[in-house]
DNA sequence: CTCCGGTTCAGAGCGCTGCTCTCTGCGCGT
DNA sequence: ACGCGCAGAGAGCAGCGCTCTGAACCGGAG
């Protein structure tokens, strides 16, 4: 009985699959405000109706397909880490950082979905969290081999986190961090904000006559001072 | 007939501005997707036809409600800004990036407009441009004015700007920095990116999980940190 | 004062949307 | 072999943006 529930369960995940990647090509082409279930099912052959026996409203198909892109960029990220020796912590920060321009550039409507406002009434299932951490994962990892390798060294002559900041860098630090400090914890997630709003600025048009001859450079720029700031040194130098 | 046409016209702008006024009011409610024209009609008494007498279509509503949102973040910004005695440059750089915050935690959905996913096909006419760029103003008068009182030391041992940023940095200097660097102007945009960037991660809930306690205190840091990486020095110091 | 051009509004209507309800039929487990 | 449950079809509701047509109005010209 095992083998048929399954087969019944294979062929309804199955078609799960083909809505969302039909729901993520609209997406793709016209945003999310334009994704219509209607026009989902019609692409798929089938009527209306029948799409809310595998996603109750169109809510829950965005909220699929948002857990969908911040998974895509979680790997994007993981993968182009991976691809940098171990020990070279400053290629691997910025082979990660451009990791998540690039998927960006590349799948603008996406993005928005995870980094614009939230569509609807805004509802955030807790769901996405475990997707959208993929990303801060690496990047506290780099920061904490550079600090095990002895090879992190923070920018001097900045102002120490708040004081206020300690319960919540206690949190990150038993989940992340390990026993990097509250100074370093606080500098992460700035780089981390940095990376993501230089990205959202781009993409959302904020930077038009602004930057404009060559913001791959200007981007670089930014994750190269984060680096220096939380202490990523250039090389061994 | 010049008083005639004015009165014609008054009447008009008066129609225009309460057709603004209640779509910001939904707007605020409901969020940008929850904008109907309709409804607008409904609350003034008027039948939805007659709305485009006035605005050809939604989007050009929602074009003059983005208009508004960046003027009034601007002026919140210049107001604080205004309220600083003008030698206390780190003064004035705070309070205008904490205006920026309030007013975006003030109104969250207006904010969500201007630094969100652009809503439909995306346009983004050019007559936003003006209105968008009155806080860089702000902020690019508050490093000029340090530089002039030679009161700006930037942060030694960070990378330069790159190379391809110099022909950008020459268009900015000759809008907004006068005789400011390339890299100074480069972090200068860093800054007012990382503001704008905690600010929207602090709203889309990015935050969530990671800065609970006190997240002022967290913003002060980031505006701090990046006044003190452009060379806003702390005080006479 | 009358008439005329232009502006504004009312209303109907088109095609689309998300979503619900009912009904039929097929496939699966017993 | 039979009955149950799930998938799909189809109609329908209320709402949306937007268009078109006709009626009311109002200020200036003859």
């Amino acid at each position: 009985m095992n083998a048929s529930r399954t087969a019944r369960e294979r062929v309804r995940a199955e078609l799960i699959g083909e809505i969302k990647q039909v729901a993520r090509r609209q997406l793709a082409e016209q945003g999310a405000a334009g994704l219509s279930l209607r026009a989902v099912a019609r692409e798929l052959g089938m009527v209306s109706s029948a799409i809310y026996r595998y996603f109750p409203s169109r809510d829950d198909l965005l909220t699929a397909l948002i857990i969908e892109a911040f998974d895509a960029v979680g790997a994007a990220v993981e993968e182009a880490e991976a691809a940098c020796p171990r020990d070279r912590h400053l290629d691997r920060w910025m082979a990660s950082c451009r990791a998540v321009r690039t998927w960006a550039l590349a799948h603008p409507h996406e993005y928005a979905l995870i980094h614009g406002s939230p569509v609807p009434g805004y509802v955030a299932p807790e769901d996405t969290a475990v997707a959208a951490a993929r990303d801060g994962i690496v990047m506290a990892r780099i920061l904490r081999d550079a600090h095990e390798a002895g090879e992190l060294s923070p920018l001097p002559g900045l102002p120490p986190a708040p004081a206020s900041f300690a319960s919540d860098a206690q949190g990150l630090r038993e989940a992340l961090f390990v026993d990097l400090s509250d100074d370093v914890i606080a500098r992460a997630l700035a780089a981390w904000t940095s990376i993501y709003g230089f990205v959202s600025f781009e993409l959302y048009g904020m930077y038009r006559n602004v930057i404009e001859t060559d913001r791959a450079a200007a981007f670089d720029h930014t994750a190269l001072t984060q680096a220096h700031i939380m202490g990523l040194a250039p090389a061994p130098r």
